[in-house]
DNA sequence: AATGAATGAGGATTCATTCAT
DNA sequence: CATGAATGAATCCTCATTCAT
């Protein structure tokens, strides 16, 4: 998500690597601190702290905390827009597709957890701050998506009819990103385990035969 | 909501009724103002503007701000544990139960939709706010009775024995309890049909017979 | 210039006297330090040192520092272009109407000095400020207000045919407000005085006949 | 303005000749700014960026901020202090003198209106600054000098003897100095003219003869 | 019960300045 | 000469809270 790629690797060591990896830093360590304890509550000096600069030196690197807090969501709203179009596009059938978001949407979460926690609890606080508009919108065009997939297996018969895909998109969507709560990226339990387990739960129902 | 209706002067004196509708009054904008804005971002100040009085004059029903999240919650979190385990008691067979839990829960989500909200989007700050352990704890035993259902319709051979009660007790949760983002208590999806829809997919599955 | 008008004199004890008394304490503690010291060098812990509360308990009576200088040059702006105003209706031909300008502004030097200072000093500031560009307007009122009594003067052959009016008003204007830098209020050079001195030298000339 | 032209390779080396260059380029941008924005208004980067080069890079060329604003002003005062008293030597006669002294005021003006505007804006400051009081004493021996020369006059019967040549003189310097908050040095109203103008109205009078 | 003035402890941000590269 | 990262002190402002009236 962060992606490194295509940089000639002689080139790599003039201007940006130090810059570049240094804003990367600080913003990993922002992402973690807003995630953990909330954007409000983390003070720039906990930033500055964690990050083994005075709180000051951050506006070297970015205009504003709120900046910081930008660059992190666009980057997550852009990449996860950009990931489930290319999933679109990418299969075949709207059961193989909805799969495919679903397994995505974990693997996202598995990848940038501190991004998309931020995302699941600053709601409130998102939908005051001016300037951050685009994270409703890219919200919408994501939904959108994964309508149009929920209303399109139902309309083939693959899915079924009694239930209301508006509905039906708003409870799986809480399943899966509600669970960047208590996934551990690191603990016994993969990210595609849990995918497999919620597709299970999801596509066959929780009744025993 | 900013209201100084015209009490009769005459019943303006007793103390516990008319201060105890205040405290509720107050109570009641404040988990609004927080569900909505934030706990943080709400300052007194706020709330004495919803409420027609100055923020220092909250100190005379409340001793502090956060007294005011602790009640919310507190009521809360008590009611949510006596609900369950009634329902738990009144019922037979983990299904019923199962039923009964998920319909209470959005039952609550209509009834005290700030409530819950709060205590949804506040996680990260409950959670590093002393005093406010309890919240974590009833939450915990709230866990305990989901899940008991959960591993007893498992054992029972009711629900499918290849899902894992603990993932998805986490699944369940988080698309019930999300609901109250979206959720419109006077919106013309009552919280039976949402119950109702949830538990059809829930038991029977996503996919068409 | 804060009008109290008509609330019964009886009530009148209630609530503004003490807060009305303190804002115009703090803007006059404020307009001196602003004056002397110049606007941005003046932090509003020196406002809230002069006047024996912390600096942030000026924000109880103003929204920020730079409301503080607003209410001043506002009111500075205000008061003079209705005396100014005042002096041309009350005042019969170019020349009494110039004295009667003249003699009112030094009149404004001694009632208003910091005031005065402020609005020659801050020019700089002034221009860049948004939200102040009423300054630059009022000031353009005023000039006309002048302009149009040079050019009448200059009309009606009572003032000197070879001076342009822009200029003329340009020079006057700098040698009047210019002197709130040197005058002392308290001086033993009264504002009368400076004032027929200057009308002398402006009407007469300076040399001797 | 941010130019970095072509100066020959070759000419570089020589460290005096380019750097004495360079300082001036600087002073010439930072007085601008200065001028303009007011000191303390003007932030070294503001200097930086409009040279082209970092704001820290300015410490190459000056030890502070305040050495910059210290080499403007000497220069000016310097400069403004011998001419006068140049004047005052190749002249004879009180009026001639004093026309001397006026007409060269407004060429400095013409030359360095940021330096004189700087000068005139910020007294408060520099009243303050530690330092800087020599500003305060050349700014007395010019003083001197004029008073000299209108007390001269009026001794000889030149000037009036009803105006006070203390008062005169405060006068004088306000609507000459004044002029550079309003003179276009590219304008169409030349030094001179405005010199003449000046002169006429001040010797002469207001009134039509 | 409520007011309104004030407190005091932060918190984000700015900016001149330093210094290793 | 210039860069760019960092410092550290200061500044404006916020806000929960207190308390005399």
């Amino acid at each position: 998500m962060v992606s490194t790629e295509s940089v000639p690797r002689s080139k790599r060591r003039a201007t940006s690597p130090k810059s570049v990896n240094r804003r990367a830093q600080l913003l990993t360590i922002a992402a973690e601190l807003f995630s953990t304890r909330g954007y409000v509550q983390t003070t720039t000096r906990d930033i500055g702290d964690a990050a083994g600069i005075l709180s000051g030196s951050l506006y070297h690197h970015f205009g504003s905390k709120e900046a910081m807090l930008d660059e992190i969501l666009r980057d997550l709203m852009g990449g996860l827009h950009s990931a489930f179009a290319e999933i679109v596009e990418r299969t075949t059938g709207p059961r193989a597709t909805l799969e495919g978001l679903i397994r995505c949407a974990f693997a996202v979460i598995h990848d940038s957890p501190h991004a998309v926690a931020l995302y699941q609890n600053e709601s409130a606080l998102l939908a005051h701050l001016p300037g951050f508009s685009y994270v409703a919108e890219t919200s919408n065009d994501i939904a959108v998506i994964w309508l149009d997939v929920l209303a399109a297996g139902r309309q083939e018969g693959v899915f079924r009819d009694d239930l209301e895909p508006g509905v039906t998109y708003r409870l799986i969507r809480d399943s899966v990103w509600g669970s960047v709560r208590w996934y551990k990226p690191d603990g016994r339990l993969g990210h595609e385990v849990v995918a497999e387990h919620y597709l299970a739960m999801l596509f066959g129902g929780l009744l025993a035969a």
